[in-house]
DNA sequence: TATCGGGCTTCCCACCGTTGGAAGGTCAAC
DNA sequence: GTTGACCTTCCAACGGTGGGAAGCCCGATA
């Protein structure tokens, strides 16, 4: 198999199966006598793996752990389990991120009167910085106490 | 005031402020007889802006768009309505992504017998790809369950 | 006044993962 | 033999940020 034919069979595009091999995620592959590189099933299957995991948004430093553990026949699935939930966490961190951004631009966005006048609650946002918590009081525009 | 007194009252480094000008995101600076930059309120409050806004995730691209909404005085603030919530869909779409790795990875810990034995479900996904749909496994969909 | 520490200037490099392209060799089909 | 699709290597770019080197400038102190 040359790097094409590997790269449908596994998904991952003969770009990225080059710069894996050359930052050594992969090993170097064997060559033809031309110098094409050469892939055998199992090969197909590691870089299946790769992808499954990066699909999984696994870094590409955690899938070289991954990889450890995976050839490693007297490895402790509790190992495994520590480096997936090491990143579920990660992850979790991310999601929360987001989602208090999400929240902000809703809540500014509900308080914007949608229109074709110029004042905007958010661009006042952004001048201003966060402003302390007012959840709750989306009536008046001048009944914003409440700092508790 | 020079770049370095600007970054401390922005909350912007130094480096990005010279990014930033670089990349036309900001206009050039002005100058002192010896080449210093120099800066005044009004630029630190549009860096505070940008700071901002970062902060809530926007892309340097999306903020040149608002900072052109920011001194448009005839702009509608649907527009800038409009360029928020196009923000949040994105935010949002990649919450979803990360909660469906989150779950995917969560479930497959909890099958995790997380002991010295080899076996591993997650290893075991990882090199056979996603599997279908087992709904019989989970109490919740987005499973809370227990990292422990 | 000479010196010293810290800040400023420009410039290049690194990260991460991925894609694009150019220049040139190779393979297979017609 | 020609053509087109593939392979090879190398170099660059993306977004945003940080690190660091070399050299100039400013203010304070001895």
């Amino acid at each position: 198999m040359n790097i094409g034919q590997a790269a449908d069979a596994s998904g991952v595009s003969a770009k990225m199966i080059r710069y894996y091999e050359k930052t050594g995620l992969i090993g170097a592959a064997g060559r033809t006598a031309s110098g094409y590189r050469v892939y055998s099933e199992q090969d197909v299957h590691k870089l299946k793996f790769i992808r499954r995991a990066r699909d999984l948004g696994f870094s590409v430093d955690q899938i070289q752990n991954l990889l450890g553990l995976w050839s490693d026949r007297s490895r402790a699935s509790a190992d495994v389990k520590a480096v997936a939930l090491e990143h579920v966490e990660r992850l979790c961190h991310k999601v929360t991120e987001l989602q208090a951004m999400i929240q902000t631009l809703k809540e500014l966005a509900d308080k914007c009167s949608d229109n074709d006048r110029p004042e905007c609650p958010i661009l006042q946002d952004l001048e201003e910085g966060p402003q302390p918590d007012c959840a709750g009081t989306g009536e008046t525009l001048f009944g914003v106490g409440r700092i508790s």
